[in-house]
DNA sequence: CTGAAAGCGCTTACAG
DNA sequence: CTGAAAGCGCTTACAG
């Protein structure tokens, strides 16, 4: 029982003297040229009085639609996702919309109908992000915007895009990594599938090809510290090691911190270390990490934003939010040899 | 528009050649006795042929309910509480309800109606998190289950709630260290006015005062690693410094990773630290971090049952769940002096 | 055992 | 400029 049954358009046309279409005209916001203003107002504060608010199931059930938005995301364990469903919930409350979660199945083609065949409610929208690239396709008839998934998200069809610029961020971490003097970058590169791990490594090894002396050794690992370990080692285990690590995500950087202390090696003086994504670990971890902060929040806001102009008919432009390099202790000159 | 139109109960009376009532009592588990089993099988098969699935928002029209459920947590940064969503949102999805999430408003007590009055979808109920101590009442008349805020979560009014055994999980942290030979314990203790954190000082406070010898020293911190830090060394500068550090969080754990060090001190050979919830973070550190594993995906899951209990008029029982100590390589006996 | 009908609270043609 | 009415897809008395 929704606290002693709430008022309704009926309640609040009783008590402005006029009829129930009106007010659903006035409060709908279609009034003008087809209500006097007198009237309109007088609807108005009879609902302000009542405390007037619309029932959503009735309004969905006329409107056949659902005002709910599915967001799908890799994993909501990692710390990067609630900041995402934060931003896009907050901008969906606004204009009345929910923000339900699901993560990406396993099988990431899914049936032919798409990964969200299941879910129970309807939905009017999707937020796809950080999408693996064999995950394009499959959404149907279903407005989708994608997030972090690459500005050439569906091939096609034009989907609405909200990207970061990782490949500036990746940039500006090896520019301050060759301009501190290192040319041997080690990439401790996340496997998974996903066009802003594709970004990275191309920009990165974009900036090192161009670096005269420069030399780039590559190693993928899933994102969890125990894998990152591992593939820093096979780095630096090398005859030439690389004298930066350059990690894919902070979580990798974790790990590289653990491989170079295995071997002996201090962080920064014998090895720098740099993250991606500037999570709560960043400043946990000794030293504080260099890494580059993605405006995560502003994704999830931006998205939904992006989706509610296409559930209105418009086709809004892509979007770059980009990074921003935060310099901390796990980057130095190159020891001398 | 949802895809083409989607099925009805109607399509399915039709398809059966029987009518929409009739659609509506089987599908809807009500025909026993008033539908004959060879009907019921022919309707949900003609269902079935249709692929149909019932119109939420009807349904919520007509029975008044909107079968969403609000989670209410401190914040959805911290990453202890998307698997608290997650594990909400999948019984919740078992049962054709959506979780919206959102988090405890600033000012704890909030106007009399309660913090949710705004929230423009009506909800069937409430899964509060974590809460402050005085943010206790203005639920109104919704159904609210209490997680991790005490079996005493609100005077009077009976609740339902779900807890994790947090006063046991210390004791076996405690315990551990007093095996180990630990005397003298610093608590670095987060200030949040929460029930989970007062439960944890208290069943430390507890122990140690049993000990033979035992000293007890605390500082209060925010959950952050910089007044960690701060909290840490204060404890570590007295005269007669603890041997062991315990934390409540292991975020505040890396803060007293960093108080050592920067003292000189090692962990865990010159002190001992231990954290709380294991998240991510326990095992990206160096030394990996002794804690207790809470379960809090299962709290989220468990929370939602009880509130679906609760939904359909019975009383649950109070739950706890049991924490998990996780030793690792951050817990050392004492340095002899 | 089965069906016709009312009604949940909206939005939107349609009349006036 | 305003109102009476239809209808979105369900569930549930009520008749038969």
């Amino acid at each position: 029982m929704p606290a002693i049954s709430r008022p309704t358009s009926k309640d609040v046309a009783q008590e402005a003297g006029v009829s129930q279409s009106t007010v659903s005209l006035v409060l709908g916001g279609k009034w003008s040229g087809r209500v006097s203003p007198a009237t309109a107002r007088s609807v108005r504060s009879a609902a302000a009085r009542l405390g007037y608010r619309p029932n959503q199931a009735a309004r969905n059930l006329r409107l056949g639609t659902s005002r709910t938005v599915l967001l799908m995301v890799p994993t909501l364990t990692a710390p990067f996702f609630g900041p995402v469903y934060t931003g896009a919930a907050r901008v969906a409350a606004r204009h009345g919309f929910g923000v339900v979660v699901s993560t990406w199945p396993d099988d990431a083609a899914g049936p032919a109908d798409g990964p969200f065949a299941a879910p129970d409610e309807a939905i009017d929208g999707v937020l796809a992000s950080s999408m693996a690239a064999e995950a394009l396709g499959g959404f149907g008839e279903t407005p989708v915007v994608m997030l972090d998934s690459g500005p050439a998200g569906r091939p096609g069809a034009p989907v609405p895009t909200v990207d970061f610029g990782v490949a500036d961020g990746m940039r500006a971490i090896a520019a301050h990594l060759a301009g501190l003097g290192h040319r041997r970058i080690g990439h401790v590169a996340a496997a998974p599938d996903q066009w802003t791990f594709h970004a990275r490594a191309d920009a990165l090894a974009e900036v090192v090809a161009d670096l005269p002396g420069g030399v780039l050794t590559r190693a993928g690992c899933a994102i969890d510290v125990a894998s990152a370990k591992d593939a820093a080692t096979r780095l630096l285990a090398a005859p030439e090691p690389p004298t930066a690590l350059v990690c894919d995500d902070d979580l990798i950087a974790a790990g590289a911190y653990k491989a170079a202390r295995a071997l002996g090696l201090d962080v920064p003086s014998d090895v720098s270390v740099t993250g991606f994504d500037d999570v709560l670990l960043a400043t946990a971890l000794e030293p504080e990490l260099t890494t580059v902060r993605l405006p995560a929040e502003e994704l999830g806001a931006q998205g939904m934003a992006a989706l509610l102009d296409l559930l209105d008919g418009r086709s809004p432009a892509p979007r770059v939010l980009p990074g921003e390099l935060v310099v901390r202790g796990s980057t130095a000159p190159p020891r001398a040899r």
